[in-house]
DNA sequence: CACTAAGCGAGACGGTACGTCACGTCTTAGG
DNA sequence: CCTAAGACGTGACGTACCGTCTCGCTTAGTG
């Protein structure tokens, strides 16, 4: 007794099943029950949150099988994934003033809107919660939401820098990541406010890290 | 149709269920029972991860009812938040050196040796995740995570404002988030290394924080 | 990683799941589940046939979780092995009249009567299909359906012998197995009707068997 | 919201698929496609059974896509019902030998070399299963297995009437009811051997049984 | 002989049911 | 009255097939 392999699809760790393969396509796959899903996905996060969102839920949802999400996402977080970055597009988050302050006060501006008005903040929290104990989502998130989009905000730093606004040996990275960090803080565990207030506040605090690096101690 | 209440215990929302009311206890408590469940709970989500951890498993480990855990504690998260505190206990985490930076450096480090050696990161980034769609956890993460613990690093900023290593018109509360932000980033999304070094990094920004604010920008 | 074995009911092949362990029970089963499911489990065999009679369906019916049917029966097919036996019951099938052909013919007529008015044909056809690729199914079939209830029929020829209305030399078994080869071959496939007349002839055939066995070789 | 048929293909309840229509056939059949979809059943019923037996295994197995057996077949019973004709070709049941019982004996003989060596008696049960709620596939199996068939079996007997060999008032279609059932119940339930002795039992009952109806009641 | 319509393999799709796992409630027996 | 044990109704899991559909490719009969 032997058993037929049908099933082939690679399926790589975390794919992006869409179109960035370029024109290869796996194969024919229906451009209405993907949209249909990140939307069903994203309206379920919102109403019952990530933990309590169910595959069955988003496919009846979506009016689609569920086989239709196991085939092309896999899992929960992989759908997810797609879904958070369809909400928080990078495309979205961009402004060139002329000045680093206000730029990066745009961007944060037009981010905490995204958060005030989709699921993101969930999402985002339970992704965060799943790749405690998967190394494969976690390298994933930071592959996909860290790295790959930390230019987002390193890109008005260095554009301040060059225009001398910004000390040029200020560690960008480490600036992005206090204000990346400062908003995860107040998103996820906080509940603060998510406003231009807070958002200045951050940037204020993250330009004044650099010159003073290692000076205190 | 209605439906009988049998069980009375007034379960108050996230209750102190141990032995910290002294001995107005409720009666009868088994504290083998007790212990047992939160050991058993430590080692599952060790093991498993907090989203896969099941009061079924955690009962059967532990070698008790389920019962008695939904009894006692009701549901998950108000099981491990009594765990999390348990791994990471506020009177571990002092210091009282005379110097403002190193209390915190001794701190930050007794802090990262329990997320190196507990599954508390994981519990953490389980119960942040929960509580975005579940009210009251998210007021008791508040309350007994954060400004519960905020003293922990408040009070020795406050005493190095007093010996005046530290500018007196510091926004105290400002700095504890950093700080506090500065590690939960890096221990649930960077995944960098948790050492000394990022402590003092950490700490050095954070004391940065306050003569600059706002003169930046 | 070690796993805990939670279920460790022996699950004998083809459990005689009821009462029939004297006093012993398994441990604490619900009577209203029970009865429930048989019911259920006739009512849709009934209506769909066997083949698209399902668990789901059956538990739906019964008001039922499937997990009480996996637990106590397992598979479809011991299930309705149960149901066939308590559709079908021996205790039913009984006549003594003092006369061998009579009391067969009653006991033929009663059972055609729960042939009309039962699944129990589809049922029992079903079990056959199954039993052909599966050995433990044939052999409960065979114990349970064959050689348990060839008494119902061998006991009246029997007592037709003692009193002389049979020849003492036949072979009762052969003749139990013309009678029932005969009921189910039209049962099952011919799709005569099972009436008294057919009975009559049934039984006078068998009744002829024996003399001339191997006579006409 | 209405629905196009674009399959035309009348599709009788049981169609006679293959080339028995003699040239009129619908076209293009692959030939290759036909062969290797009936061999690949005979196999798959070999090997899971019936029941277990899927139109994608078969297609899988025959290297054929599904809809190459719904376009010829439409259910599993239809291609089955095909499969076992194939299995147990009428036209290798043959004997004249000029004795009644010993042409009977060849045939029974033959049947039973092929019971023992194909799926057929699975594939026999899973029919007659099936037909007990589908009542076209009930009214093909009559026509094609009980009444085509009745033939091989009441040749000889006629031809022994004529010789004289056996009661010409005989009812001859009883005694081949009574054959076949006696076959099948061994085949199906009884599970003993299939074997040239049984045969002879089963004959010998059969040809005994016209002289004495109804004599003994 | 090229054309063209069909049959073909492949497999995605919306579904249903599978058999398993865990949920949170309940009942039972024992201490 | 608490406890360990575990059956129960519920519902989601991820998988297997269902029968339908669409896609290009192959192929065979006709024009």
């Amino acid at each position: 007794m032997f058993k037929i392999k049908t099933r082939v699809r690679p399926k790589d760790p975390v794919p992006t099943p869409s179109k960035s393969t370029g024109k290869g396509q796996s194969k024919r796959r229906s451009v209405r029950a993907h949209k249909a899903i990140l939307m069903a996905a994203a309206d379920v996060a919102s109403e019952r949150g990530f933990q309590a969102a169910t595959i069955e839920q988003i496919a009846a949802r979506a009016g689609t099988g569920k086989q239709t999400i196991y085939r092309w996402w896999g899992t929960k977080p992989r759908l997810y994934l797609e879904v958070y970055e369809h909400l928080v597009r990078a495309e979205r988050l961009h402004a060139d003033t002329g000045r680093a302050v206000r730029d990066l006060t745009e961007i944060l501006a037009s981010l905490f809107e995204i958060y005030r008005t989709t699921p993101a903040a969930a999402i985002l929290a339970g992704l965060i919660a799943q790749s405690q104990s998967d190394d494969v989502l976690a390298a994933a998130l930071r592959e996909r939401l860290i790295e790959g989009r930390s230019a987002i905000l390193a890109t008005p730093i260095r554009r301040g820098q060059a225009r001398g606004e910004i000390d040029a040996c200020a560690d960008v990275g480490a600036m992005v990541d206090m204000i990346v960090s400062g908003v995860w803080y107040r998103l996820l565990v906080r509940g603060g406010d998510l406003d231009r207030h807070y958002a200045v506040r951050l940037i204020s605090a993250a330009a004044g890290l650099a010159p003073e690096d290692g000076a205190q101690m």
